[in-house]
DNA sequence: CATTTTATATTGACGCCATCAACATTTGCC
DNA sequence: GGCAAATGTTGATGGCGTCAATATAAAATG
């Protein structure tokens, strides 16, 4: 009988098993050893040892594949971001670990994040699962939001505005960091999660229920 | 005589005159007109009407391309948020100027602002010029804090901190309108400006001298 | 003006890539 | 067992970035 599906290459099948998620598991290796840019179908498909037009029978084309790892990635960015959170019991602490979360993440993994946006995936209309993979990230924010309105924390009002401004002011100061555009030398020495939490509590502070 | 230097495309002429500014030219019309992905050496070289190899005389390669386009891009938008600062006279509201003008920018220029964050242009390091270009655009914003603070409708305190989670929260807002990671009907309905003003009210609320 | 040097542009070649088309193998199901 | 669907393979095409070698124009030099 033969050995229940390894599913890893067993080298003298002529079926993977589960190539799908091998290449999406190449992918992702490339990505963090190589970066964004050396993502291909082709380096993938050699990487788990199979020809480049076998990917085609999983993924319609690259930017199938790029998406498809995307939204991987972000589900690991919301579990990341709820692992921080739980770890708290304040409203206003849980939002902020959240912010920490998502930051420490992106920095964590640059290449990756970088992946989010990559300009393959510009448009979302054609990926859904990764528009869903989004709007459930947001979701936790927006969640922590009305968490903090409840706990009286954070002043009523439209919580959707206010969680896009959360949503911006980490997406903004992580992709900064991950994109060497600002202050390469203040990231270092005073570390990504500091750095963050400098930029959330301006933003809490804007969010505040004020005691007039 | 000959007609003083045409620059552009003289037809018959084997030199060109000057190939460096045409070619960024013809990157910019092809970023602005297919986007991002399709820039690429041999379509601008193609779209002046030289080989592909006469670029290599005017940049190193491709990133070294897309560099001095970023660069150029950057200039324009930190013109653009000085011409939108200097409509206005008190601190704050040049403030908001600045923070409205970004948004505008890139979303009046999508692909042109995806073009800053390009994959190619990960290492800042090999693109000084572009660094400089950050630095600048960064400064502006520097300023206007300071100038608000000054004006005592900023609280004192680590200008280039809040510099930072300023233009955290303007790129991030930017940045998810022209990737469509969120709510793109919300910003057809409210449109950029207005959703732009929404995340500087926030922010503006975070950094304001609070009346205690 | 003639000559030499330098800047600039060209052709040719290579390897990698995404993708199309046609063909081969295996698996699962009747 | 046989057949259809799923899965992989080989072959070919066109585009790309880049290297090497070569050609031509312009500028510097005498």
């Amino acid at each position: 009988m033969p050995a229940l599906r390894t599913v890893k290459k067993s080298k003298d099948r002529y079926h993977h098993g589960d190539l799908r998620r091998a290449l999406l598991d190449a992918t992702l290796a490339i990505v963090a050893r190589e970066g964004t840019g050396a993502v291909s179908l082709s380096a993938a498909a050699r990487r788990v040892g199979v020809s480049p037009q076998a990917t085609y029978n999983h993924f319609r084309d690259k930017a199938a594949l790029l998406a498809a790892a995307a939204e991987e990635g972000l589900r690991g960015l919301e579990r990341a971001m709820l692992g921080a959170r739980d770890e708290h019991r304040a409203a206003g602490a849980r939002f902020e670990a959240i912010g920490v979360g998502y930051v420490t993440f992106a920095c964590a993994n640059g290449a990756y994040f970088r992946l989010f946006s990559a300009p393959e995936l510009a448009d979302k209309r054609e990926h859904p699962g990764l528009l869903d993979a989004y709007r459930d990230a947001f979701g936790v924010v927006l969640a922590a939001i009305e968490e903090c309105q409840r706990e009286g924390v954070v002043r009523a009002g439209a919580s959707r505005k206010f969680a896009l401004s959360a949503w911006s002011a980490v997406h903004g100061i992580a992709w900064l960091m991950v994109d060497g555009q600002i202050a390469v030398a203040e990231v270092a020495s005073e570390g990504a999660g500091m750095m963050a939490r400098d930029v959330l509590r301006v933003l809490f502070r804007g969010l505040e229920a004020r005691e007039k």
